[in-house]
DNA sequence: TAGATTGTTAATCGATTAACAATC
DNA sequence: TAGATTGTTAATCGATTAACAATC
């Protein structure tokens, strides 16, 4: 990977704030103010720029918005759309398959499975929801890579080995447990439990600097 | 903070690793065990281990199950319930109010507000759902310090501003925007797009390794 | 010209991994 | 006793930040 994570975390921050300066008709803007509006280190956003960019900035006036834009929006992969499918169409299934934004960041969740027979057969924001044993014949007929996994977390395991199976090529793991699968199977596991150890932990450490004896 | 972010962020992983070693009646347990079960590396596992636990590991041995569970409980503080306020009561926020499964980390989510007379008035699996205007007297009533948003992103802001003015002191932010609050309130944003970001790259870079000329 | 800003090299910081003595 | 496993020190790796020459 030529491009580190922890670069390839910021850039789409880095995209939604350029919007924002263009659809005020900002049409150049700096890494200071790049780094400004997102709290982030000038040097920093100018080393993740880099990476992306094709053109260089110019010292003094800073980089082009739309340029910028376009550059990112070409890194991210925002206009190679890719299909993905989605198993578990509980809450927050049901919030994704509901959710339109996602199209902007170059994803479209094409269908939902589940076991439930009660879902199984309707469809959420135009999406068809399909009983699970028909996973493999339509991840094959569309020739699905990504699959999302809203499930309980007991059944999460089972779903990420049938998806592998079915030949899914990424899986966007939303149960609170860490999926095996073989290492070239790409996981990105989002663990909200661990984010809210962190925002806690915060909190609570700002609670005893509060509380300091002077 | 004594504890680096990095460690904190594993942290929960261990926990539901050894809940599921303790439901089947393990009563021991090494640190290879849990780097093996978590794909994680055992010296990792046991630096992590010492920072928070009380009693330590035996050669040979291990650790006793229950043992560290309890320390990892306590440490990550879900015996201690905070109560949270969530606004933006959409299909996202509907999804984090029907589910339960956030009590066992400690988090109350004890009411909801938006702007929609469609929603206002109702409840969602038992919570209220009451209007906006009233955030500073549920808050400021209930000594609330954990607020959750779940609006569009251009309302983030704003809802991050009211909810400082009303007394809160933590943010967990859903909202695909970057959000400017005070230096202390601890704010942890949730950046879906970042996430897919990653998986995406991954996914690709994985396909170049693939079709790579031998 | 003077000053703001870039791109890059070097220094620092933090986290992971390797090595290994201690010990149950 | 022998071997597995711990806890810790040292080495490595990666990411952030500081310093600064180049330049528009």
């Amino acid at each position: 990977m030529e491009v580190s994570k922890a670069t390839l975390n910021r850039l789409p921050a880095y995209l939604r704030f350029l919007y924002e300066l263009d659809r005020q008709g900002v049409t150049r803007v700096s890494s200071t103010t790049i780094a400004g509006g997102l709290d982030l280190n000038p040097v920093q956003v100018r080393k993740d720029i880099a990476v992306v960019s094709t053109v260089a900035g110019k010292p003094k006036t800073g980089y082009i918005t739309k340029e910028l834009i376009a550059d990112l929006e070409n890194f991210l992969g925002y206009h190679n759309t890719r299909d993905a499918i989605l198993v578990g169409a509980g809450g927050l299934g049901h919030a994704i398959l509901g959710y339109d934004g996602f199209a902007k960041y170059g994803l479209n969740v094409v269908a939902a499975f589940d076991i439930d027979g009660g879902v199984v057969g309707t469809s959420i924001n135009g999406k068809p929801v399909y009983d699970m044993s028909r996973l493999p014949e339509i991840v094959g007929r569309f020739n699905i890579q990504l699959g999302i996994i809203t499930v309980p977390s007991q059944a999460a395991q089972e779903v990420a080995d049938r998806m592998v199976a079915a030949g899914i090529k990424a899986i966007w793991n939303f149960a609170a447990k860490h999926l095996n699968v073989p290492a070239n199977i790409a996981m990105k596991h989002e663990d909200l439990a661990a984010s809210l150890a962190l925002l806690r932990m915060q909190l609570v450490s700002m609670d005893d600097a509060n509380n300091q004896p002077q």
